[in-house]
This record gives C-alpha cells, sequence and structure tokens, in this order.
DNA sequence: TAGATTGTTAATCGATTAACAATC
DNA sequence: TAGATTGTTAATCGATTAACAATC
C-alpha cells in the first residue's frame, strides 16, 4: 500500500493524467488495459507507462496487463483524491467565476467557501451559493477559517501580495492564475496555471515549424 | 539572428516566462540584468539562464550582464510574438467566456472570429463584439475563413470530434482545455491546459507533506 | 501449452549543475 | 585596473528507451 522511495517528479506531473484516463476506462466498463494500449491512449510509450507504474509495486499481471478499477484506486490514494480542501478565490473576474462554476471540482472534494474582490459592484453578489466579500477582510477571514488553497485570480501586480498575506496566516497553497512568477516560503505548494505562457508556446511551435517550412522552400531554389 | 539548431524542448517551454519577465523588467525600466537576478526571479538558477539564452548566441557582455530591451526584443522574435493568429472558440460556457474576457491577448495579436455553441440560449449573442453561431456551422465556417487556431473549451466528450473536424479542414492547431488527451494528426500543434489536473497535481504535493509528516512522527515516537 | 505482457536491467539521451578561463 | 559576470566545457543527474527473461 506504501511505496517507499520519493516519486520522481516527471512521474508526479503525469499521475492526474493517469487518474483521469483510468476513471475514464472505468466508466466505459474496461477492465483490463496493457501498457500499449494506456500509453497510445496518453501519448506515452509502454515503456514509460511501466516504468511510471512500477515506481508503486507490481500492479500488473504479465500476460494480462492492468486490471482498471484496481490501479485507479490505487493512484487515487497516492495523488490523496478522497481528502477535502477548503479553498477561497481572490478576484472574482472571468478566470475567478470560471473557476467557481467549474461544476467537477466540488465532486472531487474542492470546496469553494468565499470569494473576494475589490470592486464594489462584485462585493455582495452571491456566486453558485458563495458570497463575494471585499479583498480587505481577507486576512481577518484566514485567520477565522480554516483554508488549504488559495486560488489567486487577481491582475498581476495584485498576486505577490496575497501570498504574503496568505503565508503569514499559514496557508498551505496556492492556485496561481496571474500572469506571474511569485516566490512562495518553502513551507507552501504552489501550482500555476499561465494561459497566455501556454498560448505562446503554442504559437512559438506554430512560428517554428513556418520558419522551417520557409528553409525547406529556399533549400529547393538553391 | 538566427539561431541554427533546434531549440531544446525544455528551453521552448521556458522561453514564454523569459518574454513575460523580461517585459515586466522593462516597463519597470530596468535596462540591464545578471543571469543570477533573472534567475531568482523565475526561480531558475544562473547557469540555466545562461544556458538557455546561449542557445541563441552571445547576448550577454561580461561584467555586464544582458539589455534587457534587446535580449526581450530578441526572444519576441524568436516566439514569433509579432505574428497574427485567428481564432475560434468552440463551447460558450465559463471557460470560452473567460478565454473572449481576457484582455491581454488581443493585445498580443490573437482575434477570436468566432464563437460556437450547441445551446439555443447562447447561440445568437454577442459577446466581445463576437457572434456565437450554432456549432452545426463550425465546419462551413473553417471552411470559408482562415483559421489557425481552435480553441476546444467544449465538456471531454465532445472534444475528439472537434480536432477531427479541424484537422480534416486544415486548421493548424488546438488550444485544448477540455479534461482530456486528444489526438492529433503530426500537421497539428496542441497545447493543453488541463485545470483538474493542475489543481490534482497541487493537492497531491500537499498530500505527501502530510503522509511525509506523519511519518516523521511515528519516527519520533518508536 | 502457447501467447501475451509485465517487471527490471542496461543503454541512451537530454537537462541541469558546477567550475572557471575569457573578457567587458 | 579590479571586479563582475558571461560563455563554455565537463561532470552529474534524471528521465526515457530498448531489450528480454520471468511468468501469468
Amino acid at each position: 500500500m506504501d511505496h517507499k522511495e520519493r516519486v520522481p517528479d516527471a512521474v508526479a506531473r503525469r499521475l492526474p493524467g493517469y487518474y483521469r484516463n483510468l476513471r475514464e476506462l472505468e466508466t466505459e466498463d474496461v477492465l483490463r488495459v496493457s501498457s500499449q494500449v494506456l500509453g497510445k491512449r496518453m501519448g506515452l510509450t509502454a515503456s514509460q507507462i511501466r516504468q511510471d507504474i512500477n515506481c508503486f509495486g507490481g500492479f500488473g499481471q504479465q500476460g494480462y496487463g492492468y486490471h482498471v478499477p484496481t490501479l485507479k484506486r490505487y493512484i487515487g490514494q497516492i495523488l490523496g483524491v478522497d481528502g477535502k480542501h477548503q479553498m477561497v478565490i481572490v478576484g472574482a473576474g472571468n478566470i475567478g467565476s470560471a473557476v467557481i462554476n467549474y461544476p467537477s471540482f466540488r465532486k472531487e472534494g474542492f470546496r469553494v467557501q468565499a470569494l473576494f474582490d475589490i470592486s464594489p459592484e462584485r462585493i455582495g453578489q452571491i456566486v453558485q451559493e458563495v458570497p463575494v466579500l471585499p479583498v480587505d477582510e481577507l486576512e481577518a477571514y484566514l485567520r477565522a477559517h480554516s483554508i488549504d488553497i488559495i486560488v489567486i485570480a487577481t491582475p498581476a501586480d495584485k498576486a505577490q501580495e496575497i501570498v504574503d498575506l496568505a503565508a503569514a496566516e499559514n496557508v498551505r497553497a496556492i492556485w496561481n492564475f496571474a500572469p506571474v512568477d511569485l516566490s512562495v516560503p518553502a513551507t507552501m505548494e504552489i501550482a500555476n496555471v499561465h494561459l497566455s505562457d501556454s498560448l505562446m508556446g503554442l504559437s512559438f511551435r506554430l512560428h517554428e515549424r513556418e520558419v522551417a517550412q520557409e528553409k525547406g522552400k529556399q533549400w529547393i531554389k538553391e
């Protein structure tokens, strides 16, 4: 039931994808899956799948593959999916609203307790049964309630002060949507969703292809 | 002006972050930056910064560091930030709305030409001057207009068919927000924003810490 | 049994870190 | 000049791929 050594970083990053795919397979009533098939589905090699899963011990069976429900349950345990997490969202704009309206989070144990905003028009509104409070009250709120994760959905230039405030109030994790690299103390975890970086990376790879193509043409001409 | 060899994957993934940080420094009127300082800011080592930048040739100066505007302009060129990209968004729900309302994309040359949705209530609406069209018309629309990037903001089970349709109409890139691993032809680029994976990864790292702490306690007891 | 597929080792590949001479 | 900081090489580390004996 317990994996001894530290999970390699690369594997840890892939764990949510494993869980998601195994859950899909389960709802499709697929009982067994081979490293071959799972790899194809996830865009990984069969070898990689076997290496990854073997970080946790022998979950497969030679000549058969992996038993989907067993493996899914186990990876779920490693991920701690049955845990409950209390969250607040700072910034009730587009991103903040999208997060609170995202239906699957609640099912997965993530509970948004409050939204905070600076704009008088938003303060006092109720979104998904959750009140929008003035951001001035965030500090007091954190002191009074036990919050695990703060979602930062503010403009970039307000993000760091939220982190500092959260750190002082012993919040353990930041989910950051602001387009900025934040500095967090070693006691906190952070995950970034940098939308503009993601889109710019996509545009870069398109651009790269164009450049390569033009070089190809020149090559032919010469 | 031209980098000869292929940019290593790890470097390519960091390029948007470089660009973002250099842009910030520029707006702060910082003219020079050392690998030391930039590394600290971005959470990388100085060594890594120098290795990365040297993929593109000698942009620094011994004893001085890097000239911010020059480096920013150059990395901008590599990323192709001055290019224009025509986009459509499929799915006018929370995510689709958040994307179209995200103000910085338009500034960066990304233009949303149309939204598509299946719900009769949304069809016909105008969001940010962009019409919501019925998803039935997507195929015809793609045939009639030159679209570079399709944003997938549909439920997971509708995403693959959009990809297939887009592939058939020679769309070059997918920006996927649906929580599913899509299979795309080699002619297309894809970038995924898996919100639930990101949050689950964060929760995993919290869980890992808890487990480590409990083990620590047991250790003391014994 | 025969066929399939894992678990695991070894080889390869790529990315990061360390170190320091070159030089601004 | 003296101090700072790059560019670059070599060493280390980690991740992926390949291969195949073990075994269900």
